[in-house]
DNA sequence: TTTAGCACTCAGAGAGTTAGAGTGCTAAAC
DNA sequence: GTTTAGCACTCTAACTCTCTGAGTGCTAAA
């Protein structure tokens, strides 16, 4: 059942040939193009075997063939060879994400426009799932009377800050008093497990000033949806429009079912997340064609991987592009700027 | 040289028909669709001098007219009559921006979504103009040894942070020392007068704290950076990929040059003051066609209002669709979000 | 198993035709 | 002086027809 050599040799060629032109490969210009040993004639007896077995497709009777979504994934599989970056594309990443940042927002959007410029195709990436992460520290600052802003850290290094309403009478301190009891109490505890309930017993088990009931628990409230809603992932997209240029999107209506689907950013994320845990263990993850289950995106290839924060995995970074995509080119690529992410995320 | 009260109605006619077809429109349809009381030949006539003063053109003899960057502009300057929102339509407005937004991003994000649902083309909201307003709080939070969050708190209701790294031995409160400092005498001073030595001074002047000049300094370095930072105007964009089902759009090249100066922020934030300040005073400013100076978007019309906050001039919203625009409809929806954001950020 | 040879297929490019919506112009009517 | 009917003219878009060439599959010989 499994291909023979010549075979291989021959879908590998054809894949090879189909990303670099996008036109359909016939067994002639296969020929032309590579030093192959044998006739034309016999190319085509294994392009047509190749085809019964579901690795080739063609457009139509008379042109040359495609490879099908079975084709891709054994290219990827087990055909080519992810080659090391070339010197120069490694220095201009490096150059790229070599300054220091003192948010990973900041860093994972250089990391995403790096990755769109060095591929040209559409990058991601997504902010630290935060179910593995803790809360460090939690800071409420009143701006004016009534308002405050609070302050998520996360132990994954995120920032969130979000502006609440309180009564307007509470004053700077107490309001400060109370996000130091939240966190004192909370600090340490996944998200997962941070509650209304688990909120309120920190405040009560930590506060020092008095206040009534029910006035403390609508800050609390406060407190809490803050918390939670740090808990959103951010994905950070681009080099969309870069896809317009490819002859597969020359139809805009594609493109829009493509973009469509791609401004919602918790379809994504959560199609990341679903993949990632699918996967596990792999060092990057790749979906073809059909098997990404998003609408509007069976056209395209996807190719994620994990970066870590302190050793522990955390977001993904990301390319979206289409099937007939420079695979190893841009596994290579992802894997670099995961490495340098893993690097900076270090401490 | 003036239009006679006939060829205004002609024009008008045609400019309607070409929105709502995006065909070239021929006496003879123009008969059909509308009752006037003259004959097709009549309406050649007219519409050969209307040529001819530049207000209408065709794409080939033997086609019919559509209306010039001139003639869209005299439609909009005196022929088209701005209705009112229809009573659904304002309802819907209102019930998206009904509840309440404690922040001004969230809120602009809001109305520029609300406007792209609406209109059907791309919206966009700026954040209010900053050298206008000043700087009411600065707070300085220690997230870790050597890291600091920058809370920038503006006159106009922005809230930016920013984090920033210090020497790690300094402790929280000292930092939080040197950030009351700088807010006390920084506060009420506008942002265009904030400079590196106004910052030093503030804090010289304010504080307590004694810290050897050379790291006080570094500190003060970063916080200037932070406010300085604050300084940046944010864009809020929606519905870009809607473009892509508009005829005038389906050349892919087209729809990617527009979106490729779209994805430059500064670009359109700086476009939209430019323009806000030629058109001083007015209700809401139009741009037409080849009137935009920016790459790619003379395909396009730009209209822009600007909102007010504590009755101040601020940032702007406006929407960018193709020429072919239902400018009244347009402009009513328009003013009405504008309406309503005055409304909410009066206080 | 490989190859040469050959008949067959089909998309796409180009040429020719037609239909129809549009024009401009002229001369008569109002 | 406008307005209008009438007519010849123009040009695109759609359709058909033909042709070319790259590609195929099959057969029979090497």
């Amino acid at each position: 059942m499994g291909l023979d050599d010549r075979k291989k040799v021959v879908l590998q060629a054809i894949v090879d040939d189909y990303v670099a032109t996008c036109e359909p490969v016939g067994s002639k210009s296969l020929i032309d193009r590579h030093d192959f040993t044998v006739s034309s004639a016999t190319l085509r007896n294994d392009m047509a075997e190749l085809e019964q077995m579901g690795y080739l497709e063609k457009p139509h009777t008379s042109a040359g063939r495609i490879p099908s979504d079975k084709g891709y994934r054994e290219y990827v599989n087990s055909l080519m060879k992810v080659d090391h970056l070339s010197d120069e594309e490694g220095r201009e990443i490096r150059s790229k994400l070599g300054e220091s940042f003192d948010e990973i927002a900041t860093l994972l959007k250089a990391a995403s426009a790096t990755l769109a410029d060095q591929t040209g195709y559409i990058s991601l990436a997504v902010t630290p799932k935060l179910t593995s992460s803790y809360l460090t520290q939690l800071k409420m600052l009143m701006i004016e009377p009534g308002k405050v802003l609070v302050v998520v850290v996360l132990s994954a290094g995120v920032v969130k800050n979000r502006m609440v309403r309180i009564p307007d009478f509470l004053t700077q301190e107490q309001i400060a008093q109370i996000g130091n009891a939240v966190e004192q109490g909370l600090s340490g505890m996944p998200l997962s497990e941070i509650s209304l309930i688990t909120v309120a017993t920190a405040a009560k088990d930590n506060q020092k000033v008095e206040l009534p009931d029910a006035l403390l628990n609508q800050v609390l409230y406060e407190a809490y949806t803050a918390i939670k809603q740090a808990d959103n992932l951010d994905v950070y997209m681009e080099g969309k429009h870069r896809m317009l240029s490819l002859p597969e999107f020359s139809d805009t209506r594609r493109a829009q079912g493509l973009f469509d689907t791609l401004s919602h950013d918790g379809l994504i994320a959560g199609y990341v997340d679903e993949v990632t845990k699918e996967d596990e263990k792999k060092e990057y993850m790749i979906r073809i064609g059909q098997e990404i289950t998003l609408e509007g995106l069976d056209g395209c290839s996807f190719i994620t991987t994990t970066y870590t924060v302190g050793g522990k995995v955390a977001g993904n970074i990301g390319v979206i592009g289409p099937k007939r995509m420079e695979y190893s080119k841009v596994i290579s690529q992802i894997n670099f700027v995961r490495m340098m992410l893993d690097e900076k995320l270090k401490q």
